[in-house]
DNA sequence: AACGATCCCTGTTGGC
DNA sequence: TGCCAACAGGGATCGT
């Protein structure tokens, strides 16, 4: 899955093909992708012909800014990937971006969650941009700001964690793991943690994307997440708890179990966490 | 306002 | 073995 580790992975890898890159032409197979475009403005027109100045990443959102001040912004969804360099054999492309003097760029996305759109600075402030609190990795607000936003509430741990508006860039897999790193259970009310637990959850945020990141991210089977040069992340062999249920836990033995929480499916270790 | 459920979509999986 | 329903999930939206 495209959490925050897969994106900033798609990023590095796309920032010397597109950064300082001319579009050319741009070819929308499957409409539904361009989402979130306001109504009357054409993603082809305010693409095409424009320089793309920057690769950025916020949460899971990936920003690419233009010479006209306009942004270029796609958002991977579950099953989206920026492929670069490979033919277009595989199908499922969904959106493609021709550059000048560089390699085709092509947004593959089975599932259609994710979308695409190009729009000013306001619009991806009122947009897309306007639930995304501060990123999971370059801006971790320190112990006393998270125990903030977690007291008074009543939802589970696990929910919180994937509130983008909490925390940028964690999905189900980081979260899951975020936790048991924490030692805390996904159902724990969130605002139910000591100053000692907060402390716990965030020193265990940036180990486990980190992590993510040195190994590549995770890729699931087949159409879940693979690196722009179509290569499959190592971090799926080294998780702790997610998609682990009745496997040991590599930490204490006990058999990880699997919970449903908010219709998602939570891991966690009965023993270590708590 | 916070919370929880539902929907979108399609490849894969599991049960019969 | 083959078929089909269930499942997976990020985020918008809606009802409470």
């Amino acid at each position: 899955m495209p959490e925050l580790p897969e994106v900033e992975l798609t990023r590095r890898h796309l920032e010397p093909v597109l950064s300082g890159a001319v579009v050319d032409d741009t070819e929308v197979r499957h409409e539904r992708m361009v989402r979130r475009q306001p109504p009357g403005s054409d993603f082809a027109a305010l693409l095409v012909g424009r320089r793309i100045e920057a690769a950025d990443r916020h949460g899971k959102l990936l920003l690419f800014p233009l010479d006209d001040g306009r942004i270029w912004v796609m958002h991977l969804g579950m099953s989206g990937r920026l492929a670069v360099g490979e033919s277009d054999a595989e199908g499922h492309t969904r959106v493609l971006v021709r550059l000048r003097r560089r390699p085709d760029v092509r947004f593959v996305d089975p599932r259609t969650f994710g979308f695409t759109a190009v729009l000013t600075a306001g619009e991806l402030q009122e947009g897309p941009g306007a639930h995304l609190g501060p990123d999971a990795l370059e801006a971790l607000p320190s112990v006393d700001e998270l125990a903030d936003v977690l007291s008074g509430r009543s939802a589970p741990l696990k929910a919180v964690l994937l509130d983008q508006q909490v925390l940028a860039g964690l999905g189900n897999i980081y979260a899951d793991e975020v936790l048991f790193r924490a030692r805390l259970r996904p159902d724990r009310q969130a605002g139910s943690l000591s100053h000692a637990e907060v402390r716990a959850l965030r020193r265990a945020v940036r180990p486990v994307l980190e992590a993510g990141l040195r190994y590549g991210g995770t890729s699931l089977g087949d159409l879940a997440y693979l690196l722009p040069d179509g290569r499959a992340g190592e971090y799926l062999g080294r998780l702790h708890a997610y998609g682990r249920d009745g496997d040991p836990c590599r930490r204490c033995g006990a058999v990880i179990r699997r919970t449903v929480i908010r219709q998602r499916s939570a891991h966690y270790c009965p023993e270590c966490q708590r």
